[in-house]
This record gives C-alpha cells, structure tokens and sequence, in this order.
DNA sequence: CTTGACTCCGTACCTTGGTACGGACGTCAG
DNA sequence: CTGACGTCCGTACCAAGGTACGGAGTCAAG
C-alpha cells in the first residue's frame, strides 16, 4: 500500500491533476483521508479507480455512467454483476450507433455521386436536388469541375 | 419570392425561432434587409438556407464546416466543387469513425466474455485482468452470479 | 528558516449546438 | 386606438469533459 500525492498519482496514471480532482468533484473517486488540513494521500485503490474510469471511458462511457457503476469497488461479487449488465447494454448502444453510421456513410456517397454526376443541362445534381426539395429556383451557373 | 418572418421561417423550416437567431449570429445564415427598425424579412434563400445547414448537419458535418461551406451559394459552380471535397472529406471521416467504433464494439465484446468467464478460483475475469493491469491486490469476493 | 515546488480551493472558462428569458418594441385585427 | 401576439436584442444557461488561474497553505531540502 504505497502513499502518493495527487501529482504522483496523476503522473502513474497519464491524466492530469486538475482532471483527478475533477473526477473527485463528481463523486467519481472519493476523497481520501485528509480533506481539512495538509494535502491528499492516495493509496492503490486510486489508481485502479483511475483506470477504470479511462478504461470505461475507451468504451464508450460517460462519466456519468462510470458513477453509478461505480458504486461497488468493495463488493466484487456485485460490481461484476452491474459491470456485466452495463457492457451488455453498451453493445447494444454501440451496434445501433454503427449502424446508424453506416446509413450516414451510405447518404454522404448519395450525395456525392449527386454532386459528380451532372444533369444533361451541365448542372451539378445536387443543387439540382435541394431546389427540388425546397421548391425554389437557383440562378442557373454552368459547373465548371 | 414570398416574404416571411422569422416565425413563419421557423415553421417553414421545422426549427425553432431562437435556433435561426443563433445561426444568424454564428454567420451561417446571413442577416436580412431591415436589421434596424422593425422585423426582419425572409425570402426563399433562406428557406433553403435552413434546409442545407440541416442536411449537412445529418451528414455529420458541424456548423463551423458548413459556414466554411456557406460561401458559395450564389456560385453553383465553386459551391460545387467545394461540397465535393467536403464530401469527400467526411466520407474518410465517417469511415474512420466506424472503423474506431467497431474495435470498441470488440473490445466490449471481450470484456463482456471476460466479465462472463470465471477463473478456475470463482472470481471474475475482468477484475482479475484489472489487478494484473494495476498491479494492485483486491479483496477477493466469491461472484455469485 | 528560507526557498522552491507542490497542493488546496473556488471559480471561471472552453467547445458544440442550441434553449430560455425578460424588457422593449413592431404589427395587425377589431 | 388598444390589446394580443410576434419579434428584437443581449445575456444566461444546459450537457460533457475537462482546462486554467490566483491566492493561500504545505512540505521537504538545504
């Protein structure tokens, strides 16, 4: 059970000082021993509680989520559970979310092979499309790709 | 040309009143006649302002993007060409960010085997791997899961 | 015991994409 | 002409995840 400070701490885990004290803000990683009178001792716990924030960050959570996971370090028999439960849903959110990228990527090459292939007027086809879609006319310039 | 207020744009558009206030200020779309004494006026231009800067948004570009995009509406030839490379750009982009996506999706998938597998001593997986990773000792708490 | 490095704490600020508010006007129907 | 509603403008606020700062206190080495 080695002792450090909050500058050492920070140093092990690659994150910044003013970040540590932010997660303690946010009741990401209670305040160890001395909060009145002289500065904070971090034990390992810290840091493990360190990098479980990051590492859960690298999956996609919030901070947010990371704190109400984070209730039972202590209790691994619970922790396991909710961590489980948590990552099941994460995927869930993560495939939707690569799914919805997908279709994104799908209309942005739409788009572009709107934009490459001119009318038989020389007109660029996705001007062409929003004037359609907004019913109004645009002054008519050749396309000069 | 039918002219409109803000209020009718607004509803025209689908978006609310103070959201075309804030991209007035934020320059994507440019200010109307009358900014001094009485309201302002709207005619079909804006009209497919607002719809641009919202289909580029579902593209996923961000506003300061589209404001760099803006400068050519008058231009069908240079808006043309710039949209392509934009296109072009945020397609690479987007593929990336599916790219990264998909290994996190992975990576979730491993922790969640981790979390699922039990060591041959009753423990969780994901919390050993935490300790070997950390370098810290936790107290070892049967799972009953 | 002094100096320099480190830490404490509160608070303000940053980005992105808006939303909300409040007091003063403009506009139009009745 | 008056009431009701719409608009104008500046400013403040929201989430998320931090970063930055300033004045004071603490710690350890020389």
């Amino acid at each position: 059970m080695s002792r450090r400070t909050i500058g050492k701490l920070a140093q092990e885990t690659g994150v910044n000082v003013e970040t540590i004290r932010f997660y303690e803000r946010r009741g990401l990683i209670k305040q160890p021993q001395q909060p009145d009178q002289g500065w904070r001792e971090y034990g390992d716990s810290a840091t493990w509680a360190v990098c479980y924030i990051r590492q859960a960050q690298k999956l996609g959570f919030s901070l947010n989520e990371i704190k109400k996971l984070r209730l039972s370090f202590e209790d691994r028999g619970a922790f396991c559970r909710s961590l489980h439960d948590a990552l099941a849903m994460k995927l869930r959110q993560t495939d939707e979310e690569i799914r919805h990228l997908t279709q994104v990527k799908e209309e942005i090459e739409r788009t572009l092979f709107g934009c490459l292939a001119k009318s038989d007027r020389g007109e660029c086809a996705v001007a062409a499309r929003y004037e359609t879609r907004t019913g109004m006319k645009v002054k008519k310039t050749p396309v000069r790709a």
